[in-house]
RNA sequence: CGCGGAGUGGAGCAGCUGGUAGCUCGUCGGGCUCAUAACCCGAAGGCCGUAGGUUCAAAUCCUGCCUCCGCAA
């Protein structure tokens, strides 16, 4: 079970390992995008190239789903990203239990989005947690964890691609463990716990008065996806990539210090400064913070935010 | 038919109450300077997304099509 990109790499491990797949169970079709078309889950997508069955239950508790699921009598059941908790009755399904893969080192992270946060809130590290599942969100018992370092240079895409294999691999070692009886389930400390909330706007907008490094973090955070915004003239404006230029200045909070080819933007922070080198204005196509300078005639001493 | 923005010299934009195009940057050449991504002088470079229509005349008005993008999901 699961939908986006991020549970494909542990689809594509299961299915070139040994285990057999029985049948996938991802997110209902939904409109979306520009133009509202319908659009398959990627993991729809995959299973349908792979010829495995797929099923999308709006409401995977649905008891006359669970009597589906039953029928196929599978021996495990492993949930990545799949967006909707299992009850008592679909957790007790499979003999060997159900495993989850999870984006961060448990008990930190639980929720929706554990690699956004862990980069926007500026950790060093993180990693995958495999664990037994029980009815809380991420509560389940551990079985492996592997760490990762996040490097400054990586976004949520990069860290996002690298948990992935590394969730797969790990599911696959897990399965493996499972199956031989060697693991032993490690309850999580429930009082280390910490939530990774389901990004909302107000997440994306950049605050001013946060010190660089803050919107550096939040800036490579939310790249590729959904992007950190500011406003200027009344529009949106994306800010995709920024470098951290001092921590010492302390000016008012979005001023524009500096425009510099090849540098981008310099814009003033709560505290220190950021060179804005890529961004994207509402409706247009990505850039460098100078050339949106020199179409919008940007002048040092105009204010973003 | 979810809402909306945009396609103009290499880049980002202006021009769009119709009369064949301008700005900033870049590029090339020259100059200044100890030097420079700084400054000065000069040059090259555009059939204005595409197909048609209106008109004496369209980048500018109308229609179809293609492409890119923001929002919303």
């Amino acid at each position: 079970m699961g939908s986006p990109e991020y549970a494909l790499s542990s689809l594509d491990q299961l299915l070139s390992s040994s285990h057999q797949v029985v049948a996938v169970v991802t997110q209902p079709d939904r409109p979306r995008g520009r133009g509202q078309k319908m659009t398959y889950t990627p993991v729809k997508e995959r299973a349908l190239e792979k010829g495995i069955p797929v099923f999308q239950p709006e409401k995977i508790n649905d008891p006359v789903f669970t009597a589906h699921l039953k029928a196929l009598a599978p021996d495990v059941m492993v949930v990545v990203a799949y967006g909707q908790l299992l009850n008592e009755e679909l957790l007790a399904l499979p003999p060997k239990g159900c495993i989850n893969v999870h984006a961060s080192l448990l008990p930190k992270y639980r929720g929706a989005a554990p690699i956004h946060w862990a980069i926007i809130n500026g950790e060093e590290e993180t990693g995958v947690t495999t664990m037994l599942m029980d009815r809380g969100m991420d509560t389940g018992d551990m079985l492996l964890k592997r760490k990762v370092p996040i490097e400054k240079v990586d976004t949520i895409g990069s860290l996002h691609d690298k948990l992935a294999d590394i969730g797969g691999e790990l599911l696959m070692e897990t399965l493996a463990h499972l199956e031989d009886g060697s693991l032993t389930p490690e309850s999580q400390d429930h009082d280390e716990a910490s939530y990774a909330a389901l990004l909302k706007k107000e997440h994306e907008q950049i605050l001013w008065s946060k010190n660089a490094v803050e919107i550096f973090n939040q800036v490579r955070g939310l790249n590729p996806w959904p992007g950190a915004y500011t406003e200027f003239a009344g529009k949106r404006l994306k800010i995709w990539e920024s470098d951290v230029e001092d921590m010492e200045l302390k000016e008012h909070p979005g001023l524009v210090l500096d425009v510099k080819n090849g540098k981008g933007i310099r814009v003033a922070c709560g505290i220190g400064s950021l060179w804005l080198r890529i961004l994207q204005p509402q409706g247009k196509r990505r850039m460098t913070g100078e050339d949106w300078a020199r179409g919008v005639r940007l002048e040092k001493g105009s204010v973003l935010g």
